[in-house]
DNA sequence: CATTTGTTTAACAAAAATGTTAAACACAAT
DNA sequence: ATTGTGTTTAACATTTTTGTTAAACAAATG
């Protein structure tokens, strides 16, 4: 017989990163998840069979998304200076939508302890030699390329985190707020390049 | 009768830190703390009365310490300069005992949704007055005080919370860890003075 | 239209986490 | 030593969260 696919596992899925990633509600239950969704919550197990398999396939889901966002960066030919410009679209266009995904990502690595796969140490060492060698032609100041990493990572990632406490705290609301991440990214470039 | 004072309550309050702030297990149990405590449970029901409590008076003192830190900085009468480098000074040891006691206060916010007081939104607005200063005086490069403000803490605060990652990625260990971090100080100065 | 099969639900069951009670314990003061 | 009081524990109770089952439902197929 045919599938039927009512698109309501996606959907549950959805939801849970959505509750996790976009709102941070890093405590969620899976009733709080059904009922987001707008679904019984037995469709969980129906589903997901447990609830630690429906959190770990998003955990592991949320390191493949931002794995696939990256390496489209990190393995294409582009110079540096593009490459880094690249970077910072798609990272932060990323990390606006669900900026708390990293959060959860650890979160999940201090409650259990996993293990950073080698390909991806591979990839990054790779980018570290880059960084390496733009700071020998001059193009960058020079510094561990480790600290430049850090850096870049920090000053895009960390404020999107914080939203909800800047918005307070410098009295930002919604639209300044898109306003002002737009344009950080153009101050970050320019901070981390030359 | 003398109280007794074991020191049992306190005991209780600075392991649930170091578990929540230290280890970044935000979803510990009350078994969780008592265990590593090494205490009976009961006894944070008997001290605390509730866990809610109990994480509540966690999470009001983690913004009261972090606000004892800050404002120590901001209210001193320091050139900028100076107190920038004193902020950098006193945050990063503070993140470096506690990398994860503002992503508690952050999904503790995100969970209820709780107010920032008047008085820090003012007292932020001081130091964003100063910092516009600074600029019109042509220390520090023009821009927005707020993005100032968000570069400097998340370059001090995120390699913190990403501790474990990057150890990971970055091939770092403890030791070295620990100088990396210390080089930050500096590295943070320059980058966002000058 | 009846059957088949995937989907959804409500009711129930089990497990996990939290809270309460009463008794044991320990130490200081009488 | 005994009494009083704060501390700690184990056993039990409750609540919250998660998991299971059986039945209702809905759409495609013969």
């Amino acid at each position: 017989m045919a599938q039927r696919d009512t698109g309501t596992e996606q959907h549950i899925k959805d939801t849970a990163k959505r509750i996790f990633f976009s709102e941070g509600k890093l405590h969620a239950t899976t009733q709080d998840i059904a009922d987001a969704a707008g679904v019984n919550r037995t469709l969980l197990n129906y589903y997901f069979r447990s609830r630690d398999i429906l959190f770990e396939q998003v955990a592991t889901e949320a390191r493949a998304e931002m794995s696939k966002e990256m390496d489209s960066v990190f393995a294409s030919q582009l110079e540096f200076k593009d490459k880094l410009e690249k970077l910072i679209h798609v990272f932060m266009d990323q990390a606006m939508q669900y900026p708390y995904r990293e959060m959860y990502i650890i979160t999940d690595l201090n409650r259990n302890d996993r293990q950073v796969p080698e390909e991806k140490k591979t990839r990054v060492n790779a980018f570290l030699k880059e960084i390496s060698e733009e700071m020998d032609k001059g193009k960058i100041k020079k510094m561990d390329p480790r600290h430049f990493c850090m850096n870049l990572f920090a000053l895009m990632a960390y404020p999107l985190i914080n939203n909800c406490l800047n918005k307070s705290l410098y009295n930002i609301n919604d639209a300044e707020y898109l306003e002002l991440m737009k344009e950080r990214k153009k101050l970050i470039f320019e901070m981390v390049y030359q």
